[in-house]
DNA sequence: ACAGTGTGGGAGATCGATCTCCCACGGCTC
DNA sequence: GAGCCGTGGGAGATCGATCTCCCACACTGT
């Protein structure tokens, strides 16, 4: 039992191929509408489907976009891949995510795997700023690329991509309202753009003496570390911002192991607003990425025009989630 | 600036068409390696890819695996999702991953979506052993479906799973060896065949009257609701054996919230063994499952004869990992 | 020297849907 | 009533890679 094809559809409905795709296809052009009825009939009586290859070979388009993340390890991006999905979906088209195992290596063959003919566009997530940029200006060449949540030098493309110096404005505005002044930075991965942005707004806003514990990754095991730092200079500090929900949820984790109390001794907040906030005792502060409208350009940019995609970086606009990690009395 | 086709390769090297495509594809013929290396140096030359969708078109094949998980929030969903695409990657494939959101109205959207035409075959995690069956069964009927992790009644596919009561006896076992013998059972979701069997494995076990609290899903949410429950009841319970991680996260932090020490006054254990249990102090003592070697013989009956794949159950053995939760002692 | 054998290469058919013509037909105008 | 136009349908070309033949050539054994 071979799977029916147009051809059968067309047959069974007493009309061509032609006529056939177009009802199916939906093509823009008016077809008599008891005809359109048969065929319709025709389809569902012999379980058609159309062959994706076949529309693809033809039409030169897949209706898929890919996304390639840092690390689908890291909850924040799985968070930001489904958003992108719901869109994608929304849109009638499918989504197809990659890992690149946080190596600019991998990325690149990614990259060259999802555009040789699977999709029609890429968004990317670039691994590190620096060394992601060319792979990332060989796509865009070859498909409409389009970088979410990060930025890379030299992409040669656009980027969309939240306020990073907005967003820890608005924690140290907050943390600074709470009488907190002592404030240390957590920060990750300063190869990403997003984490060297980060640690720049904070040094812009703190002078370049702030206190900072600088570490290689975004895990959650890097926020342990820092906190078995941040517990030894306890005296010194009062509040601590960190670069990433995974690392604020190991560095609760592990204060509160070594008797600091949070918020009581030091005020915690993450960045990213994912679940995992949830976990802990006390809850903690976050920033939350507006991913629907981010998500919502990124694919209105890859779907126009390739004159809007010159390398620029569009921010988007932080919102501040208050829990207990920061204030006590924020209801839960 | 067009894409390089095979022709302008074949064009390039002085050869035909059928000959570069022998040399690139490599199909198994021999060429002489002299014209096999003007092949390969146009090829590069020309910066040609080879067109997925003819290839598709012409072989009937994609490369492409496809596996539909309950839901991607779950962070060992994501971990399975993990595993399969590295098989499928050493493999030379490509897998797509789509999540069905916990239902199986959406869970029969997405097989759908993924089988006409996209892949070669389909792994599913069912979200219902009851509900997800019939979708399964329609799907086998059009390509290679094998079940991963969860099977389905009716589904008329082989399914690759864990052996649940052997890891509800490794537990079982763990905690009595430990002197804990009042120990109650956190379940959820107990359509779908693991929450059912970890239920069933339990009871019988330890009796149909043993104390246990079921949820309606798996989540930290849910898990945090039977640490309530727990707390209240804490006098008739000495150990508690969660059905899956997610819950085991949400009963600790719930359980020390009500200054119920762990594993003091009670052990905990989870289920799957990810990473989210070392975020919690003490980390939680788990069950592992083979994943590598279960995606491996997923993979294998995938691309089998279809006579291997009747409705069948195939268990793999489960793995104890002990942390402080149940035992303060077990090194970190 | 010749039929037989084996090896490597090429011409053309093929996969299935869509797109580009072009044609038939009915209604309209003057 | 003849020419025009607009509408709807069909025949055939097309997308790009692979597969199925079949042919040319070199080498073998008698």
């Amino acid at each position: 039992m071979t799977a029916p094809r147009l051809l059968d559809v067309a047959a069974a409905a007493g009309v061509s191929r032609a006529t056939a795709s177009r009802v199916l296809a939906g093509t823009p052009r008016n077809v008599d509408p008891d005809l359109a009825r048969r065929v319709e009939e025709a389809a569902r009586r012999l379980g058609y489907r159309t062959n994706h290859s076949a529309r693809a070979l033809r039409t030169g388009t897949t209706g898929t976009v890919g996304v390639v993340v840092p690390s689908l390890a890291n909850p924040y991006f799985v968070q930001l891949a489904d958003a992108i999905a719901q869109q994608v979906r929304a849109a009638g088209g499918q989504l197809v995510v990659s890992d690149a195992a946080n190596s600019p290596a991998i990325e690149a063959e990614q990259i060259e795997t999802l555009l040789s003919g699977r999709v029609d566009g890429l968004l990317v997530v670039p691994v590190s700023a620096a060394a992601s940029g060319p792979a990332v200006r060989a796509a865009a060449g070859r498909a409409p690329v389009v970088l979410f949540d990060r930025w890379a030098h030299g992409s040669g493309t656009a980027a969309v991509t939240l306020d990073n110096a907005a967003a820890m404005r608005l924690l140290l505005d907050h943390l600074e309202g709470l009488g907190r002044h002592r404030i240390a930075l957590v920060a990750a991965d300063q190869a990403s753009s997003s984490g060297a942005e980060r640690l720049a707004a904070f040094t812009a806003a703190r002078g370049a003496g702030a206190a900072t514990v600088l570490l290689p990754s975004f895990t959650t095991d890097a926020g342990r570390t820092a906190g078995r730092r941040i517990a030894a200079r306890r005296a010194e500090v009062d509040a601590v911002v960190c670069g990433a929900d995974v690392l604020a949820v190991g560095l609760v984790s592990t204060l509160q192991r070594s008797a600091v109390s949070v918020p009581g001794e030091i005020a915690v907040t993450g960045f990213d607003d994912t679940e995992l906030l949830e976990l802990l005792d006390p809850p903690i502060t976050s920033i939350r990425h507006p991913l629907a409208d981010m998500a919502e350009r990124a694919l209105a940019l890859l779907q126009g025009p390739a004159a809007d995609r010159t390398e620029s970086v569009e921010r988007f606009a932080p919102q501040l989630v208050v829990r207990a990690s920061t204030d006590a009395d924020a209801h839960p």
